[in-house]
DNA sequence: CGGCGATTTGAATTACATCAATCTAGGTGG
DNA sequence: CCACCTAGATTGATGTAATTCAAATCGCCG
């Protein structure tokens, strides 16, 4: 989303850099800025007690993240080496309270990955492990806009990947192992693949249309 | 969130009823409004093509919800009859620009709910079912603020419940009769129940020791 | 070149889904 | 008001996809 970014470069802003495998926010943390990817990979994520964890999004460059107000709900870290811009937060506040645009920008940001959120929830809980895995290559290889036949680059690890689709390692593995004996995905190197199958494939679309009955009733108040 | 609901009162602003199972707004309407519940329960859903529905969250009274910009993310439905506010987009926006309070709700509301749905993901992807719903129960008597011994009410079908955790209504079914049979949980009639065990406990996390089977008292965390 | 974490492979297990058959509640009409 | 009627819920039997445990292999970085 660059628009957003070039909006928001009038809040106060500087450079920031993480290593590999670094943290870039923890959930709890007090929030002081927001974020944009300019290089790399960031990956956002929820830990558990026992040391499972959820992988909600994969943030790459263009990509803006961590608009909350007070506390940090889930955790930031650099999935490679990452360039960032940081945004004070409370000079895009003041921004958005004098630009509508940037405003609409903020909150279309924050609607943006929740309805990804959702829909990648969707996928976990209701498609195979193999749908599961080449929706992820996918998605993936159409963001970069790859076009079929070119090779797409994976820059975070299997376990990275497995803990974003629900996944064990072994388990995505094996499954990677069977697409590319099934023909559906050939590697290059471990980091890279390309994808036999058109990217984007376009499914029968049902209608799920439950009971039209009546319609809601509204009136004016106040 | 009573809070934001009055600040948004300064908005325009309508009440709207919809009945049990009715669409309030389906993924890919133009957004018009944001809502929120003052009675009655909504869930937010994602449907797949093959008709699978992942239930992403329940709003119950004093919940905010809707905040899109352009086009619906997910879907909008009532679990039960519902009474609403309806604040108007335009409205709220306008009102944004000039109070940085509401500004700051709004975003708070949708970072809120990015968390929640964060760790909800978290959850149904890495608890066993027993604990899924053991999770579910426990976190809707939290909300409810209902004192251990009472009973909690379920507004919603058991397909929605299992729709929420990513369970089939039979394992859903079996699951409860578990935990029934184990003291666990009470049932009074199909809709409400009683939890044996303290509710909601936000405590600090103790040790890696967890075997949630072996001991009457569940670690339970949000 | 050696070491060690990340990944892959293999075999056994299991938790949950699926299929299919009741059962139950609560809404409807007689 | 009560007896149906039907969708939702429960129960049972069986199947299987994915996990788990364990071991071998790869490949990166010093």
């Amino acid at each position: 989303m660059p628009e957003i970014a070039s909006i928001l470069d009038a809040a106060k802003h500087w450079t920031a850099h993480y290593r590999r495998g670094h943290l870039i926010y923890g959930e709890g943390d007090l929030t002081t800025g927001i974020y944009r990817v300019d290089k790399g990979c960031v990956r956002l994520q929820v830990d558990s007690a026992d040391g499972d964890r959820q992988i909600v999004a994969f943030l790459f460059p263009g990509d803006v993240f961590g608009m909350s107000v007070d506390l940090r709900t889930s955790s930031a870290e650099a999935v490679s080496d990452v360039d960032l811009t940081r945004y004070s937060l409370p000079s895009v506040l003041e921004l958005a309270t004098r630009s509508t645009s940037v405003l609409l920008q903020v909150m279309r940001a924050a609607d943006t990955v929740y309805g990804e959120l959702a829909h990648h929830t969707e996928q976990i809980t209701h498609l195979p492990a193999t749908e599961r895995v080449l929706w992820f290559l996918d998605r993936l290889a159409g963001r970069e806009g790859v076009q079929p036949g070119e090779p797409v680059r994976l820059p975070m690890s299997r376990r990275d990947v497995s803990d974003y689709l629900g996944l064990t390692p072994e388990t995505l593995s094996r499954i990677m192992r069977q697409l590319q004996d099934d023909g559906h995905l050939s590697a290059v190197g471990r980091k890279s693949f390309t994808l036999r199958r058109p990217t984007f494939r376009v499914g029968p679309v049902d209608d799920p249309q439950l009971d039209p009955l009546s319609l809601p009733s509204e009136q004016l108040c106040a």
